[in-house]
This record gives structure tokens, sequence and C-alpha cells, in this order.
RNA sequence: CGGGGCGUAGCCCAGCCUGGUUAGCGCGCCUGCCUUGGGAGCAGGAGGUCGGAGGUUCGAAUCCUCUCGCCCCGACCA
């Protein structure tokens, strides 16, 4: 992953162990001016940073039910007095305690609390260096509301902050909607930077503004066609031919005409999921729709253990485990499925006469081919990286935890919750996986370590470095971030060193200072290149850095 | 957790299969000279528990066993 790469090579961090990274000097800088938009940001939308612990106790854990649920990348581990305790990957227990023990009336209503912090989860296989480190530093807030509109509002109001973080960051991103995960909750909205090298597939209409990832995206569903006469049942053999593309060849229909049937285990259960031959099944709305906390695909022992049936054999008609099926399933009729018999398929099958279907849903993966569900036009499917993800949690966690406020009736209500997280290393290693070219890294300014290099080709020669020391404490007096490579090295090491750490402007002392008493003003993203007198330089250096700083009056709060 | 791979100087790696001088190359580092607008050149120099433990052997970086760490692929994932 080229973000990693450049980091490590610029000096922005180095590894420490697997997933773990020591933050350097500019890698920290980059990491500070995301921080700070999102607190201006947050601030300015109402909210109040706070600093929570890191460990946290086993108990809180263990009454809202995740120290069970939430697996091995909780890290755990006991303390001298055998307490146990983990490190928190997330905060939801903790400030929900902390809000229960101290707010008690709708008058205090609402609140948002919001900090930054380092996370630890003990990822499986961590990659990609920050991307997806173990530890990484996250912002997350949380809100607390007397009723559901309010924490709609709400909701809101971090939808439109976080639309205005990531523009400020200048960043490339659609905000998709989401599943929300083992977390929980009804609405989920998550915000992808665009970049081919992104771990998340995420579909976007080329035409109007829907955008979801896999595991939520819908299709148009396809028109509703006039039934057909309903052709008899008709088994036929089919020798060895048990995937889709080999029956079909060989039965010479399309895959659009056979159904496919696939066991699950949902949380243990057998489940059979009927799907169209050219769909795939998209797990996470299996796992939605059957309420199952997991959900695996049956391997072929498993699946003749609960059917008496080869894979590859399988259909509906006379199953004895519970049958869901696709949507489009349901439009379907005299297709092909399994003949639950080796080496027999059946043909003009239809749902109803032939089986029943316990539940229809939405369970398939949407493709390229499928059309928006809200325009009709046609959809793109593009890679992105999850940098924010903004929640409606409702009350479930309020509930488990018996975090509850006096309403204006003086009753007694759970708070309506909402979570709201940033993985801000992961944002800086975004920006750098959608701004980099050959030479390096090419940092939007505002989140740029500084604003400024200034190259001072010649340590030795006393006209020169006179120069670019006035010009460096100028800036530092005028509010330019400026960083000054004064090493002793050749002009072509300052070059490559400046184009690799990505700084916006390169402002060089050299050659041309002695010649003809300029200096030389550079632009990282586009070359650009002119020169300017010293008197001048600093205004000019002001004027480049307003142009590329995303002001506030020019985001669109949608 | 399953599959594959790698640990030798600060870094990248060769040597291992087929055991046998003083363990080597490149980069980096140090000193001197030289050079100064796109990662220069010459000369000299420093730097090693060969990941760790045990074993086989007259002799182990090399063969065997165990162990630790890391990387890649997969399942998983806010």
């Amino acid at each position: 992953m080229i973000s990693h790469q450049l980091m490590l090579r610029a000096g922005f961090i180095r590894k420490l162990a697997s997933g773990i990274y020591s933050y350097l000097p500019l890698g920290l800088a980059a990491i500070r001016k995301v921080e700070q938009i999102v607190r201006e940001e947050m601030n300015r939308a109402g909210a109040q940073e706070l600093l929570l612990p890191m460990v946290q106790p086993a108990e809180l854990w263990q009454e809202s039910g995740r120290w069970q649920k939430y697996g091995p990348e909780l890290l755990r581990f006991t303390d001298r007095h055998q307490r146990e305790n983990c490190l928190g990957p997330t905060h939801e227990e903790v400030i929900t305690d902390l809000v229960r023990m101290n707010v008690h009336s709708y008058r205090e209503l609402p609140i948002n609390l919001y900090q930054i912090q380092t996370k630890f989860r003990d990822e499986i296989r961590p990659r990609f260096g920050l991307m997806r480190g173990r530890e990484f530093i996250m912002k997350d807030g949380y809100s607390f509301d007397a009723t559901d509109e309010a924490a709609g509002e709400t909701y809101e109001k971090m939808n439109r902050a976080y639309q205005r973080i990531f523009s400020r960051c200048g960043l490339k991103f659609r905000a998709v909607e989401a599943d929300s995960g083992t977390i929980g909750g009804s609405f989920s909205r998550e915000f992808m930077v665009l970049a081919d090298t992104g771990e998340d597939t995420i579909v976007v209409c080329k035409n109007c503004s829907y955008a979801a990832n896999m595991e939520k995206a819908r299709a148009m569903e396809s028109p509703a066609v006039e039934t057909p006469d309903l052709l008899p049942m008709e088994k036929i053999e089919t020798p060895g031919k048990r995937k889709v593309k080999a029956v079909t060849e060989f039965l010479n229909i399309s895959a659009k005409e056979l159904v496919k049937t696939l066991v699950y285990l949902a949380d243990g259960k057998p489940v059979a999921v009927l799907m169209r031959g050219d769909h795939e099944v998209q797990e996470v709305k299996l796992q939605n729709l059957l309420g199952a906390l997991e959900v695996e695909m049956a391997d072929d022992k498993q699946v003749f253990d609960v059917t008496g049936v080869p894979t590859g054999y399988l259909g509906p008609v006379s199953l004895e485990i519970k049958v869901v099926a696709d949507l489009e399933v349901m439009k379907m009729s005299n297709f092909a499925i399994g003949a639950n018999e080796k080496n027999f398929h059946s043909l003009n099958v239809n749902v109803g006469r032939d089986f029943e279907v316990s539940e229809f849903a939405d369970l398939r993966m949407v493709t390229a081919d499928d059309r928006c569900p809200s325009c009709g036009g046609g959809l793109k499917l593009t890679r992105g990286i999850e940098v924010g993800h903004i929640f409606k949690l409702g009350t479930s966690y309020s509930e488990a935890l018996n975090a509850t406020f006096l309403d204006n009736q003086g009753q007694e209500q759970p708070f309506v919750m909402g979570c709201y997280g940033i993985g801000v290393s992961r944002s800086v290693a975004a920006a750098i996986e959608q701004n980099h070219d050959k030479d390096g890294m090419i940092l939007p300014m505002p989140i740029a370590p500084v604003q400024v290099v200034l190259l001072n080709l010649s340590t030795k020669d006393e006209e020169i470095t006179q120069a670019a020391e006035g010009l460096y404490k100028e800036c530092l007096a005028r509010g330019v971030e400026v960083l000054m490579d004064d090493r002793d090295e050749r002009p072509g090491v300052k070059f490559k060193d400046a184009d690799l750490i990505g700084i916006p402007i390169r402002l060089t002392v050299g050659r041309s200072f002695s010649k003809d008493g300029v200096v030389e003003i550079r632009s990282r993203r586009t070359g650009e290149t002119f020169t300017a007198s010293l008197s001048e330089t600093v205004e000019r250096l002001k004027k480049m850095i307003d142009s590329e700083m995303v002001a506030d009056s020019s985001i669109n709060s949608q």
C-alpha cells in the first residue's frame, strides 16, 4: 500500500510491533492537523471534549453484554488484584456509565461528548500500516438525547459536521448508507474516502446521490413479469453437474433461470438460502434477516449431514430445514433447481406450488448491472476507505446499563444515544493514498505537517544562509508554518526529500539568489514555479496558503 | 486459527541445499579530500551473541528438535 510505504520512507512513522507504530515528528504533525480540524468542527456542532480511560474494568462490559459478544479483538488482561480489565476498543460503556452517574434530568439534555484517543483492537491480521493497525488514533463521540426526534437532530448535526471535517481535510469522499454491525442501532452512515486501494467496496449511483456499502446496498427491483403458465415439474439427470455454470450449460438454460440452494449455519442452525443462479449472497443481509450473531456457509460435510444430499444437487422441494429466499426468486417461474438427489436436477419448479419459503428478503450482493433503488440510474462499484462512521444507537446501551433520566412528566426514560467515530490516523493515511505521485506524497494544505519547506541549498554560503534564516524567521513571525532544511547535503538530496514528504510549498534559496537576488517558490502539486524577491516572498506564500485552505464559508453544509 | 515464507552489521540481502580458512556484497554511518540546482566522486575506517534454547558432529550461519518474532494469503472486522 503506497501510503504506508511513503510514510515509512518519509519518516512519518516507524513500526514497533505488528500493527503498532511510533509517530515521528512529521507524522504526528499531520495527525495533529486532522485532530484540530475535528475539534473545531465538533465544538462548532455543540459537542464538548473530554478524555476517558483506556483501561476499562470487565464489569462494565459484562453489564452491557459485550464482554461475551466482542470476541478476541478485545484485549483482556488481569491486574495484580486478579481483576479483569480490557483495553478500550471503543467507549460506549464508559461514557454511558459516566452519564448515568451524573445526568438525571431532561433539562440537562442534550449532551454530546467526544474524545480523541488511542484505541486498541487486537486485530486478527493488522496490515497496511496505519490503515489497519491494532493501535490507532480515533475520535469517538457519543450523544444523549431525551427523545428519538431530538436524537435524530443530533445525528443530522453530526452528519453536517462530518461533511465539513472531511471537506476541510481536503479529502474526496462519499457518505454512504451502512449496516450498523455489532455496535447495534437502527441507522448508520459511513464516510468513505475514495481510493482504488480501499478495503471496502461501495456502490454509488452515477446519476443521483445514492451511495451505500455492499452490506447495505439495495438495487431497484426488477420489473414484475406476468406469470406464464406453470409447466409440470420434471426431473432430469445431470450427471456430475454441480456448479451453476456446469448445470446451466448442460441444460442449455441461462443462470437467470436457475435457483441455487445454499446452506448456511446461523449460530449453528442450518438455513437454506435460495438465490438466482447469477446472484451472490450478501451474508450481512442474511445475518440481519435471521437475527443471528454469526452466519457462515456450511461445508460439504455439514450440508450432507443436515440434508442428506451432496452439494450441487440441493433444492428446496421437501427440504426439511428452514428456507429463505432472495426477492428476485419470487419473480421467477418454471425455474431449475437441484432435485435433492445425486446427479439429478428438476425443471419447471415454482414457488408455492412445489415448495414453500418461510421468508423472502433482499439477501443478495448488488452488482454493477443493477439499477439505483432511488432513481433507477446506473450503479458503479468503487473502492473506499472508511474514515468516519455515525450511528443512531437508540436505547440499547442505555437500557443495558440502566442509564436513565426523568422526563418532563417525571417518568424514568433511557437516554437515546448516538455514536460518532473518526479514524484520525487512518485519515492521514487515506489522504496520502489519494494524493501522491512517483516522487512522494502531495499533502493537502490543511493537513500537511507544515505549509512550507525552506531549502537552504548552500549552508556554507553566508549570503544564502543569512537570507534563508531571515525568511525562516519572517515566516514564523507572520504565522506561516515552515520547516527549514539546512542539512549539509547536496541540492539533489534536498529536492528529493522535499518532494517525498509532500509539503505543499517549497521555498528555495540558492544559486539564483546569489546571481539575481531572488528565491524560488514552487507548488508541490502543480510543479508551478516562480521567483520572488526577499521582500515580497512571505506575502506571496501567505496568498498561496490561503487559497489552498478550505475556507469555512466555502463549505456547503448540505 | 489454517496455508505459505522470512529472521545473517543501522537497512536491503548473499552464503545454508552439499557442515571445514578470518562470514560477505550493496546502501547507510565515521574521517579526509573534492563537489554544490534533482539522491556525485576518490581514499581510509568503524560496525556481527548469524533471532533464542537445546541437540548431532572433531567442527554448525549451514543438519535436527523446540521456541520467539515478523511478513504474505484466507476466514474475520468499527
